[in-house]
DNA sequence: AGCTGTACCTGCAGGC
DNA sequence: TGCCTGCAGGTACAGC
């Protein structure tokens, strides 16, 4: 699912691509994403391109924002002149604009950004940049691991917390960009038992938990994310993050700590994958 | 206050 | 073949 590492991927092309292009007009093919499309964007110059968690922001040169979370089917992908050897790939995205496009923003040099959802969870609004830090999921959003995720912080949250610790993991208001990918795996890697009450873990526990998060998180940003479901970077291209999972989706499968077998769980109604044998 | 369960949405896999 | 059911999951929100 698009976590921190798919959302940073997608971050990092819509800046390579996007930062200085105007946008010239907007084609709105579902009108529950925005309310008046060409207000405020016609016109505008992309300065900037931010990600805070799992939400993305577009900075535009006259104060205001485009602010997105794309959740589990949202695309973003980018098609100009400067693109020729990177072709999308037809199986992830389709022609373009496909049946799952909502919004084209037209740009000069003939650049088009679509924004493709599948599934309709994402939200899109245009608001002023001061104004994005008070959107509640970007205000409550908390501390994100190589950003301000300190150890003492990380500590302290999991012992006031008294829910398992892999939904805590989740908890975007605790940690910022966790998803579900990487909370299995995290825990895997560091050996914990997702079952476990986040207060239960020792010291010890918690700083191989704390260094497992980064180190899940740093394979999945080398990889380009992974492509469960539907993720595609801006170009529209798969990532490979999904062939290193380590335990998610791997049900039935070794376990690469030990001669384990990865059994699957639900844990406050998400699909759960551990191993019994290593993970205590 | 903080947690859990459910709704949102749609494609897809599996069963019959 | 085709219908039906259940499953996937990030967040928002109701309810405990």
């Amino acid at each position: 699912m698009p976590e921190l590492p798919e959302v940073e991927t997608i971050k990092l092309g819509l800046e390579k691509y996007l930062v200085g292009k105007k946008i010239t007009d907007i084609e709105l093919l579902d009108n529950r994403l925005l309310q008046d499309p060409e207000l405020h964007l016609k016109g505008a110059k992309v300065i900037a391109v931010k990600r805070f968690g799992k939400g993305l922001v577009i900075d535009l040169d006259n104060n205001y924002s485009i602010a997105v979370h794309i959740k589990l089917t949202g695309q973003f992908i980018y098609q100009g002149n400067e693109i020729k050897k990177s072709p999308p790939s037809i199986k992830l995205v389709g022609t373009l604009p496909s049946k799952f496009t909502r919004i084209i923003f037209k740009l000069d040099k003939n650049a088009n950004l679509y924004f493709n959802d599948v599934r309709r969870f994402a939200w899109v609004k245009v608001l002023k940049t001061s104004e994005v830090k008070r959107l509640p999921f970007f205000k409550e959003l908390g501390p994100e691991p190589f950003k301000d995720l300190k150890i003492d912080y990380f500590q302290k949250v999991l012992k006031k917390s008294n829910s398992a610790v892999k939904s805590l993991l989740m908890d975007q208001k605790k940690i910022g960009g966790v998803g579900n990918i990487y909370a299995n795996d995290a825990l895997n890697l560091a050996c914990i038992d997702p079952r476990r009450k986040a207060s239960s873990l020792k010291d010890e526990e918690v700083k191989k938990l704390y260094a497992a998060v980064h180190e899940v998180l740093k394979r999945g940003l080398k990889y380009g994310g992974a492509t469960e479901i539907n993720f595609v970077n801006a170009l529209g291209q798969a990532g490979k993050y999904l062939e290193h999972f380590l335990a998610y989706g791997r049900g039935g499968e070794k376990c690469y700590n030990c001669s384990g077998t990865i059994k699957k769980i639900r844990i406050a109604g998400r699909g759960t994958y551990f191993c019994p044998n290593c993970q205590h």
